[in-house]
Order: C-alpha cells, then structure tokens, then sequence
DNA sequence: TAATTGTTGACTAAAATAATCAACTTGATA
DNA sequence: TATCAAGTTGATTATTTTAGTCAACAATTA
C-alpha cells in the first residue's frame, strides 16, 4: 500500500511549479535541484503531466515548463491519477470481471470503500491548498532563523 | 498504492475461517480450496495472524486453525496492518526522521490526511461486520438459483 | 550555426512480490 | 510405539515492478 516515487515526486514538482507561478517558464534543472530529484528522472515524471495538458513546455534555449491551468483548478485526484493510475487499493475494485469472486467477495467492498474514503481525500483538495499550505510552512520556517 | 496479495488473500483467509466459526479446528487444506489460493503460500499467511494471537492452531491429526478472538473484537485495520504493514501511503508519515524535508513539506501532509481517511475505515470495521455482509452476499447468491 | 533545453525510448540494477519446495515438528491414533 | 496427518519454518526461485540512467533526438533562441 505504498505510493511509489512517481507519485510522490512528482506531486512535490507539481507544487514546485505551482509556488514559482508567475515567473515564466521554469527550468527542470531548477526543479530538480530544489526538489531534490535527479534531472533525467525528472523528465519522466512531468511527462504525463505535460501529456494531460496540466503543464505546458518551451524547448530550446530559454525554455522550460509551466502551469496551464490555475492551481485552484487541479485536483490532486487528478495528480495522483495522472502519476500513479488508480487509486483503488485492488484492481477488481475498478473491474469487476478481473476475478469471477468479485460479485460475491465481501473484501472487495471493503476496498471498495477504501477507495471512496481516499478519492474523498484527494476529491477535495487542490493544488492551490497545497501552495497556501506550503506558504504556510515556509512562513513558520523562516522565522524560526529569528529565534 | 496496491495491496499485495498478502492483504487481500490474508483478509479473505481470515473471513473465510470466521464463517466456519464455531465447527471447531478448521484445514488450512479446506480454506485453501475454498479461497483458491494454494496451501505452501496460505501458510505463510496464517503465520503472522497465529503470531499475533488473533488465530491459534493445532498440529498433527485433526489439526487445523480456529478463531481466537470473537470476530466482532477483530477490528480490520488490525488484520490489515498484521498481514500488509503500515497502511500509511509513505514511510514518512510514520517517521519524519526518514526525510530531512518532512518538517516543511506541505506533500506530506497529503500523504497524512489519506492514511487518516484510510484508517478510519478500517477502524470502524471489525470481522463480524464482514461475516455478515458476506452471508448477506450469499443469501442472495442462493436466492437467485430460484429465479 | 552553436548552445540550450525539453522529449523519447532503450536499457539496467535492485528490490519486492508471489510463490514453491523440502525438511521438520507436533499430536493423534491404531 | 510406529505411523500418518497436520501445521511450521526456512531456503530458494521466477517474475514483475520500481527507480532510475543513458543516449540520441527535436526544437528554439541568440
């Protein structure tokens, strides 16, 4: 039950980009030094994103990535969906004639359930909360160097 | 963010022996067959719920496996966590010492909030409850042969 | 045209998963 | 007490997934 580094990473890009909206286009290598992530990786993971029309992208010199849709308008369901695939804990829980158990199976509701409960999570939240909750961060962090 | 097998099959192994409650020593034989899964891997399956005191069992002739604990006092975020580990999406919602960037990382805080929703279900759900909804499933499984 | 930047696909090492197999222990019973 | 029927444990293995790296390429700008 664990996400894997493509989900993780590449939500912190994601958020990345979204707290440098504004400054034009920024380049990956930034992105990857600021988040701590090796460039040729990197570029694998806002691939799906630049597919899905979240991210748009310059090459050449000069280039580099941003937003195409304000944060307030991207769901992290739709992220984590994009980075991951779905969320659904087992895949029967998405489609039914994987197994011939499933319209019997009392566990697949269970996971079915678990399912709602995450999406809900995820339904519920976008980007621009996680900008505003960063900010927030940052905030607390910076003046911790006062004390 | 897919459960293993060890979780999935696990759970059903577990429903499977609390249906038979009350029949004495099950075999691990019959739940395999039952389960369709295969007798060497439900072993070790079973193992860690016997190490846990959720499940206890008898060797040699007429051996098998039974119930410890009333399936109404089996909560199911305690299977999940004793079959599949933490629940928890990322390791460093568990230990921020994991992640020098845990303190100020507004991602995890995400990853927090889904392993909440998601234990929240499991809480609130024990063995029984699924006892009863899988005999409600196979109610209406033997009422449809009457259609 | 040279430098810069993103894009794509091939490739690979390491780890996790999903088992199987075999040796062993225990308990019941003939 | 010999034997068989279980469960137990540890070693081993094949497969898949993960987490990348590398290199060739395409596009843009100075």
């Amino acid at each position: 039950m664990k996400l894997s580094t493509k989900g993780r990473y590449g939500l912190r890009a994601l958020l990345d980009l979204a707290l440098h909206q504004g400054e034009g286009l920024i380049l990956l290598k930034d992105i990857a030094r600021r988040q701590e992530v090796s460039l040729p990786y990197l570029e694998h993971l806002i691939a799906p994103l630049i597919a899905a029309g979240l991210v748009k992208s310059a090459r050449g010199a000069h280039g580099g990535v941003s937003l195409l849709k304000p944060p307030s308008e991207i769901k992290l369901s739709e992220v984590v969906q994009l980075l991951e695939g779905s969320i659904a804990p087992v895949d029967c829980v998405n489609n039914p004639m994987l197994c011939h158990r499933s319209a019997s199976c009392a566990t697949r509701d269970i996971w079915t359930e678990m399912k709602r409960a995450m999406s809900q999570v995820l339904d519920s939240m976008t980007l621009q909360d996680l900008v505003e909750r960063q900010r927030q961060k940052g905030q607390a962090e910076t003046e911790m160097y006062y004390i």
